[in-house]
DNA sequence: CTGCTTGCAAATAGTTTGCACGTTC
DNA sequence: GAACGTGCAAACTATTTGCAAGCAG
């Protein structure tokens, strides 16, 4: 299955996605998808260009969010927004719910299945859906509470 | 009670309490108030902001931000961040939860009580405190989900 | 007359866009 | 050589800040 294959056959694989939908193959795209691989989770478009810089310094941000808007309208990637400033990217398959602190500015993350009887619960209660994927839970973690 | 004085005793009685503090009684800050007293419900500052230059051509929007900040401060009002766009300001004696539609834009108020057993079940499970008067709930209505 | 306030302009952060040039197929 | 992609500069949204002039107490 996908997630079992080397981050290299992914990226490999994702060129070709793109290729097979009459989209160009291109060092840019590459390097943005080899550094999104790269990352560890919760990386910002900013975070991408300077990686990707150190390899092709005439790469622009632009380009960067623009491969990441498309990698995003392909299902391959998602981006969350959590308290203020910038927002985070991670692949599409790595599924799960932010837990912020205002704070001191700790990203949790928590399993959906984890969170699931909440967001059914809230679902139940006020006919709402909860978008767990593009926004973040915003709140005050324990470690700053007791402080 | 304070919550049974009229709009303009209210707004009296927060100049007082600016000046008790050693600031100023001004028609900029009267006006500002004034607009969040008239206020329905979840304003941006920029709507603030038109509404004093009905009557105040000259106030500019960073008084209506600084204004904005200083009630805060002392507690009197409180801002949040619903999905994408400006934050919306309220009396911070309203206290509620946004459910906010990221696809109508539809924003819902949900008493707190109502909220509550999900925020408690929320700490229970994951020792955090959900910040419910800062941020916003998003995900998608009924409305926008059966169409 | 002291110093809090304000208007104005400019800076900021994060992201988007227009456009002419470059590159891929 | 079309069509797609990119760099660059500029625009944009929401908000903040520096500073000198303006008022309140």
């Amino acid at each position: 299955m996908t997630t079992t294959k080397s981050p290299d056959a992914r990226v490999a694989a994702i060129l070709d996605q793109l290729a097979a939908r009459g989209m160009r193959r291109t060092s840019a795209r590459q390097a943005i998808l080899e550094a999104l691989f790269a990352a560890e989770s919760h990386v910002t478009a900013e975070d991408i260009a300077v990686e990707v810089h150190r390899r092709f310094p005439s790469v622009d941000v632009s380009t960067v969010y623009r491969t990441l808007d498309t990698l995003e309208q392909l299902g391959i990637i998602d981006h969350t927004h959590l308290a203020h400033g910038p927002a985070i990217f991670h692949l599409a398959d790595d599924d799960h719910q932010h837990l912020v602190c205002e704070r001191c500015g700790r990203v949790e993350e928590v399993a959906p299945e984890k969170l699931e009887p909440f967001l059914e619960a809230l679902r139940a209660e006020f006919d709402f859906d909860v978008d767990r994927r593009h926004f973040a839970l915003v709140g005050i973690c324990a470690a700053c509470r007791d402080r």
